[in-house]
DNA sequence: CCGGCGCGGTTTTTT
DNA sequence: ACCGCGCCGG
C-alpha cells in the first residue's frame, strides 16, 4: 500500500491521500492528474472505501475509458463507478423514471432526433419562425435546462426576444418529449438534478450510497451538474474535483467558470492542492502557452514550470492559402518521418473548426500518410445505420415518436409525408404516440384506403418484429434486417454512389451487437444496448494507437498529448471565432482554446496562419489572430511566406491517390487513445517503439520487438499510399484464434474469437493474468505476437 | 407517392 | 463547397 504513493511527488502524494471532506485538485496541463485522480482511487480502497462507494464521473467516455483503464491496473476488479455524467444520470434515471414522469424504457434523443423532435414541437406552438431559427430556439431551450430554468419560470422570465420565442415552444417540446418516453441530452441532467431537488429522501439515499464523489475537469461543470454534485455531497461532503480554469472551453454549453472559482467559497472546509510542474512539455514550449494564457484575466494565476530539458523553438508560421499551409504540413510531416524520429501517431493537427480539416486531408491522402479525423462522420450517425436504431429504439419504445417516422417508410412503401402528417395531426389531437395512431388509422378520416391499408401492413410488421424483443440483439438486428428486406432496399437506392458500402455499415452494426450480447450475457436488454449507442459517441473506446497522423479540433484535443502538433489556422475570426468576439469572456474561452492547443504538444509545436484563406467558395484575405501577437516571439521561430505559391500546381501527379488502390477503404475512426497525463513512471518511459507492432513494416516481422532505427518503411523514406496501406493490412492476417500475444498492459493472452474484416477486425483475448477477457480492435491494439 | 433537381442558407466548439 | 428543403415530372 505504500507502493501507491512511492512514484508521487509531495504534491501528487497530498492530493493522493486525502480522502475524507472536499478536495479541490487545480491542475495544470501535463501535471499528473490523472496519475493522482487513479491513485487516489487506489488509495482509498485500499483504505477499506467500498469500491461501490465511490462515482467517478468525467465528461467524456475516452476519459472515463482512460481512467477505468489505470484504476484497474492499481486496483484490478474494482467495481469502482465510473463513467460520464451523462451515462450516470442516465443509469439513475432508470431507477427512478416515474418520479420525472418517463417509464423506465425510455428513449435517448441524439442531437439530430432531437431536432426533430423541436420542429414539430415549434409548429404545434404556432410560433413563427420568420426572426428565430429552429436552432436558435433550441440553444434557448437548452441554455435554460442547463440552469435548470423550469418551462413556468421560462415563461416568466421572457427577457430577450429570442426567448420568449422559444420559452412557448419550451412546454409544448417537453410535453412530447414526455408523451414519447423519451429525453434528450439536457434532459438527463435537468431531470436528475430536478429529481434530486425535489425529492429529499432520494437525495439522502444517493449521498449516503456514494459517499465518495469525485468529479474530473471541474472548469467545465454547468449549473444542473454543479447542482447535481452538490446534492450529493451534503450529508458526505467527500467531495475530490480537479480542474483547470485555464482550460475551460465549454462555456458556450453552459459550463461555469465559477464552479471552480467559488469552489473554496462553497465548501469551506476544502483542502487544495496545486499541481503546476509540467511533465509533458518543453520548457520552450510552455513558456509560450504560459505567456498567452497570462492575457487572460478571469482566472487563478499558476505558475507553470517544468523540468524537462530545453527543446526546439515553437514555430509560429506564415502560409499563402490555407492550401499551402495544408500542403506543407503534409511535406513537414512527411519530412520528419524520413528523418527517422517520428512517426504519424506522432503528429497531431488542430483547428478551431471541423470543416477546416479538409484540405488536410486531401493533402494527407495525396502523399499517403495514413491518418484518422476524430469526431468526424460518425458511424452512429449514418443513414443506414440510424434507420436500423430507429427501429430498435421503437420496438424498445412503441412511444418514440422521432423513430416512428424515421421509419414507418424505411424501406419505402408508400407513406409519404402527407399520410405521415395526418397520422401525426391525429396522434397530437388525441395525445397519443404516432404508433398508436398508425394502430387506429382506419379511425381517421383523413387518410385514403390505400394509406391505411399500408399503415396496418406497416403495423403489422411492427409487431412481428416486437415478438422478437426479448432475442438476442444479433437475433433481433438480422431479423429485422430479414423482414424489412432492409439490404435490398439500400442497394436499390444507394446505387450510384461509389465511395459507400452501406451494407458494410449494417455488417458492422450487426457486429457491434454481437459484442455487446456477448459483453452482457444476462443483462443484455435493448434498453441497455440503446443508452450505450447514444451516450458513446464514438464507438472504439479500447486500445487504438494506431498509426496514424490525427486530425481534430481543438476542443476535442483536452486532454490528449501529442509529440508534435500544429494548430493551423490561428486567424482572426477562426481563432478567435467570429461569434466569439462579443465579449471579452468568449474571447478569454477562445484564448484558452489556444492554450489546450499549445499545451497538447510534448516536443515540438507549430502555429500556423495563412494570407488569405477561402471560405465558402471565395478567398479572403486574412487578419492574423490577436493571440499571435501575444506570444514571446523573440523565443520562438518566425517563419513568414516568401515564394509565391500557386495552388493549381498541386502534388496530384506526383502521389497516388490511395483511394483508388486501397480496395477497402481506409475508414475514419472515431476515437483516440489517451496517452499518459503523467509525470514519468517506468511504464511511461519506455520508448514506444519498443512495445508497439509496427504496422508499417512490410515484413511479419513487423510485430516483434524491434528498435525504432531499423523501421524499413521510414528510413528508405515514404513511399505510395499502396505500400502504406497495404502493410498496413498484412499483419492483421497473422492473427488466428489461440494465437498468443502480448499487450503492453495486460501481458500475454490468447486470441479467443475473431470477427469482422479489415481495420474493424475485433479480437477477444483471454489474458493469463487477472485482467480476464478483453476485447480489442486488431489494426488499433498495441498487441505483438508471440507465436 | 417517389425520386430528381435546383435553390438558399449556412457552420463553432459536444454529451 | 455542402446540405437540407421544396418543387415538379413520372
Amino acid at each position: 500500500m505504500e507502493a501507491i504513493t512511492n512514484n508521487l511527488t509531495a504534491a501528487q502524494a497530498e492530493a493522493v491521500t486525502h480522502i475524507d471532506g472536499p478536495l479541490l485538485i487545480i491542475a495544470g496541463p501535463g501535471s499528473g492528474k490523472t496519475r493522482v485522480v487513479t491513485h487516489r482511487i487506489a488509495h482509498m480502497l485500499h483504505r477499506g472505501v467500498r469500491p461501490f462507494q465511490i462515482a467517478a464521473l468525467t465528461f467524456t467516455n475516452k476519459a472515463a475509458d482512460e481512467m477505468r483503464m489505470r484504476v484497474n491496473l492499481l486496483a484490478p476488479g474494482q467495481p469502482v463507478w465510473m463513467g460520464t455524467f451523462h451515462r450516470f444520470c442516465a443509469q439513475q434515471l432508470r431507477r427512478y423514471a416515474s418520479m420525472v414522469g418517463l417509464q423506465e424504457n425510455y428513449s435517448i434523443y441524439d442531437t439530430s432526433d432531437s431536432k426533430s423532435a423541436m420542429k414539430r414541437a415549434i409548429a404545434a406552438a404556432g410560433v413563427s419562425t420568420t426572426h428565430s431559427t429552429p436552432e436558435q430556439i433550441a440553444s434557448a431551450i437548452s441554455r435554460a435546462k442547463n440552469r435548470l430554468i423550469t418551462p413556468e419560470i421560462m415563461q416568466q422570465q421572457s427577457g430577450r426576444a429570442s426567448d420568449s420565442v422559444a420559452a412557448r415552444v419550451y412546454p409544448v417540446y417537453q410535453q412530447q418529449l414526455l408523451l414519447a418516453n423519451a429525453v434528450d441530452f439536457d434532459d438527463l441532467l435537468y431531470h436528475f438534478a430536478r429529481l434530486l431537488r425535489e425529492n429529499p429522501e432520494v437525495r439522502g439515499e444517493l449521498d449516503a450510497k456514494l459517499k465518495y464523489i469525485m468529479v474530473d475537469e471541474y472548469q467545465d461543470t454547468n449549473l444542473a451538474q454543479y447542482a447535481i454534485v452538490r446534492a450529493m455531497s451534503v450529508d458526505h461532503p467527500n467531495l475530490a474535483v480537479t480542474g483547470d480554469p485555464d482550460q475551460s472551453i465549454y462555456g458556450w454549453r453552459g459550463a461555469d467558470l465559477n464552479n471552480i472559482l467559488d469552489f473554496e467559497k462553497d465548501y469551506p472546509n476544502v483542502k487544495t492542492v496545486r499541481l503546476e510542474q509540467n511533465y509533458r512539455s518543453t520548457p520552450n514550449i510552455l513558456a509560450v502557452a504560459d505567456q498567452l494564457i497570462r492575457h487572460n484575466r478571469r482566472r487563478k494565476p499558476k505558475e507553470l514550470f517544468t523540468e524537462n530539458p530545453d527543446g526546439e523553438n515553437v514555430i509560429l508560421r506564415q502560409y499563402e492559402d490555407g492550401y499551402q499551409e495544408a500542403d506543407e504540413i503534409a511535406d513537414e510531416i512527411a519530412t520528419q518521418m524520413m528523418a527517422g524520429n517520428a512517426e504519424p501517431r506522432d503528429f497531431a493537427i488542430f483547428c478551431r473548426m471541423n470543416a477546416l480539416t479538409r484540405s488536410l486531408e486531401h493533402a494527407l491522402r495525396n502523399r499517403g500518410l495514413p491518418y484518422q479525423i476524430v469526431n468526424g462522420v460518425e458511424f452512429y450517425q449514418r443513414k443506414e445505420v440510424k434507420d436500423l436504431l430507429a427501429y430498435l429504439h421503437l420496438i424498445n419504445n412503441p412511444s418514440h415518436d422521432v423513430a416512428f417516422q424515421r421509419v414507418v417508410n424505411t424501406p419505402t412503401r408508400g407513406i409519404g409525408a402527407t399520410t405521415i402528417g395526418r397520422l401525426q395531426r391525429f396522434a397530437d389531437s388525441q395525445r397519443i404516440p404516432m404508433l398508436e395512431a398508425a394502430r387506429r388509422a382506419n379511425e381517421i378520416d383523413a387518410l385514403s384506403k390505400r394509406a391505411v391499408t399500408m399503415v396496418s401492413k406497416f403495423v403489422t410488421i411492427y409487431d412481428r418484429l416486437r415478438k422478437k424483443a426479448t432475442a438476442s440483439l444479433e437475433d433481433l438486428l438480422r431479423y429485422l434486417v430479414e423482414e424489412t428486406h432492409y439490404i435490398d432496399f439500400l442497394e436499390k437506392s444507394a446505387m450510384e454512389k461509389e465511395d459507400a458500402n452501406p451494407a458494410a455499415n449494417v455488417d458492422e452494426l450487426i457486429s457491434a451487437a454481437v459484442e455487446f450480447d456477448r459483453m452482457h450475457p444476462d443483462d443484455g436488454s435493448l434498453d441497455a444496448f440503446l443508452e450505450q449507442v447514444a451516450l458513446v459517441a464514438d464507438t472504439d473506446a479500447f486500445e487504438d494507437s494506431n498509426n496514424r497522423v490525427t486530425l481534430m479540433t481543438l476542443h476535442a484535443a483536452k486532454g490528449l498529448e501529442f509529440p508534435r502538433v500544429f494548430v493551423i489556422a490561428v486567424e482572426d475570426g477562426l481563432l478567435p471565432h467570429a461569434r466569439s468576439k462579443e465579449n471579452d469572456q468568449q474571447l478569454e474561452e477562445e484564448r484558452r482554446l489556444l492554450f489546450v492547443g499549445i499545451t497538447r504538444a510534448k516536443q515540438w509545436c507549430q502555429l500556423s496562419y495563412a494570407k488569405r484563406r477561402s471560405v465558402r467558395g471565395d478567398v479572403r484575405p486574412v487578419i492574423p489572430s490577436m493571440f499571435l501577437s501575444e506570444l514571446p516571439r523573440a523565443d520562438m521561430t518566425v517563419i513568414e511566406s516568401q515564394r509565391d505559391y500557386d495552388f493549381f500546381d498541386s502534388v496530384d501527379e506526383e502521389y497516388p491517390d490511395s483511394w483508388d488502390i486501397v480496395q477497402e477503404p481506409a475508414t475514419t475512426i472515431q476515437s483516440v487513445a489517451i496517452e499518459s497525463n503523467d509525470a514519468p513512471s517506468t511504464v511511461d518511459r519506455l520508448p514506444n517503439a519498443s512495445v508497439i507492432p509496427d504496422l508499417y513494416m512490410d515484413e511479419p516481422s513487423a510485430v516483434t520487438k524491434k528498435p525504432k532505427s531499423s523501421k524499413p518503411s521510414i528510413q528508405t523514406g515514404l513511399k505510395t499510399a499502396s505500400e502504406l496501406l497495404d502493410s498496413d493490412r498484412v499483419p492483421l492476417n497473422l492473427y488466428r484464434e489461440g494465437s498468443t500475444v502480448r499487450h503492453p498492459e495486460y501481458g500475454e493472452g490468447k486470441i479467443t474469437s475473431l470477427v469482422g474484416r479489415g481495420p474493424k477486425r475485433t479480437a477477444k483475448i483471454l489474458f493469463d493474468n487477472a485482467t480476464g477477457e478483453q476485447t480489442f480492435r486488431l489494426a488499433f491494439a498495441n498487441l505483438e505476437l508471440v507465436q
